[in-house]
DNA sequence: CCAAAAGTGTTCATCGTACACCCATGT
DNA sequence: ACATGGGTGTACGATGAACACTTTTGG
């Protein structure tokens, strides 16, 4: 019949490197789970699944993504395709690495925990199985230059921020200290944000305004040419 | 047995987008075919082919561009992978784009020819089969971000050329006139090209002198915290 | 009144960009 | 001698980087 059968099919896997910010720490985590099946069962591995028929690859992603979170609406994008003959020493298989920015706090946190996942910072990343931790270097690559020239930080963090907090991401994402000035200037002269009459207090005394990230400013400057960059 | 077989199998492709400069009309081509086989025969289309078991994906995007052009050692870069349901009508496919950058004379004239194939400006694509339109276009989005920030615009031209050559590269990766002067120098201050004792007669009276790409130097640079830009 | 974080301006070097003329040579 | 493409230098504005002090307020 089809030309198609004549050839091998394959096991196809996603895999998502879920990021998310831990502002007390002020550091980058990424959402890991211990592995209940074999092979490699009981360490540390990224949360994954399979391809099902009748299902589109950014599909499977975002259900792997909100059977652990439950979350939807997330930001995702495709990160790599993992395709080495014995990277999964059980069977060959085929993996497509996505990324994911999510809001801590607004994850299902008993979901997560019913998971046996946990939130690690990447700066003390365990070992992880298979070509896990090749994604998630790869990932926080990808996640650098995004953050650098799209406003994808504000995924990380709640919808009202202040500036410092705004900054504390940045340089956990590049970490690297940033001079405050300079980074308050550039941020706001891009002219995105909106500023709340209201004010941050837990974290010091004089308290620090919120702002919120403003998506249509975003969309008029874009249709103006206007090229994000921090 | 293993938890693996529970999960269902997919067809996986790739299919490569083949970038080549046609000096002479220093215009960016498109390597493509009229596919010989159902469905969509006798359109146009990328190159492609399935992945073999016991074979790398990017095994797999080296063999298929040998096929076509009998070249080895090309720049080969993973694109994405594209696995929309019904993004083949035949059948269920996931197909990972990879792009290649070749340089044109190098290539197999006679085996392109076999093939069906052809060299087409970007300026001008048919229509394509499937997606394959929308991975041209990731492709070449991807190739001027790359062109802009590596080195690799060197992989489309002889290993001697010339600097109004690569400027006239350039200008078509990016559809853009750039300024004759202000490219010499920033290209020559990065200090990656020797120059030779060598013009090239052909495009004009007084003659232009020949350079090559020293991957030594960028290696060196490189490890000096070096950031190729153009 | 003191500690702790928020907020604010200026200077300087660097880089991108715009721009016009001379050079070498084959016909 | 002239036409054609190769090759060169300068001036200006914009941008990124470095840097120190004042403000607010809860305890």
């Amino acid at each position: 019949m089809s030309y198609y059968q004549e050839h091998e099919k394959f096991h196809v896997a996603v895999d998502s490197i879920i990021f998310g910010y831990d502002e007390g720490g002020r550091e980058l985590k990424v959402l890991l789970l211990k592995r209940n099946f074999q092979p490699a069962k009981g360490n540390w591995s990224l949360m994954g699944g399979f391809l099902k028929n009748g299902e589109a690859l950014d599909d499977a992603a975002k259900r792997i993504l909100n059977q652990l979170t439950g979350l939807t609406e997330v930001y995702m994008e495709q990160l790599y395709t993992f395709g080495e003959i014995d990277r999964d020493p059980g069977a060959r298989i085929i993996s497509v690495a996505y990324f994911a920015l999510i809001k801590i706090n607004a994850s299902d946190l008993e979901l997560v925990k019913n998971h046996g996942a946990t939130w690690i910072p990447i700066s003390s990343l365990p070992q992880l199985i298979f070509d896990h931790t090749a994604m998630v270097e790869r990932a926080l690559k990808k996640l650098q230059i995004r953050a650098r020239t799209q406003p994808i930080g504000f995924e990380l963090l709640p919808d009202k921020f202040t500036i410092p907090q705004l900054q504390g991401l940045y340089e956990a994402i590049y970490n690297k200290i940033l001079d405050k000035r300079n980074f308050r200037r550039k941020l706001l002269s891009m002219d995105l944000l909106e500023k709340l009459e209201e004010k941050e207090k837990e974290s010091s005394r004089k308290g620090a305004w919120y702002y919120r990230f403003d998506p249509k400013k975003y969309e008029d400057l874009l249709k103006r040419g206007f090229n994000f960059e921090l």
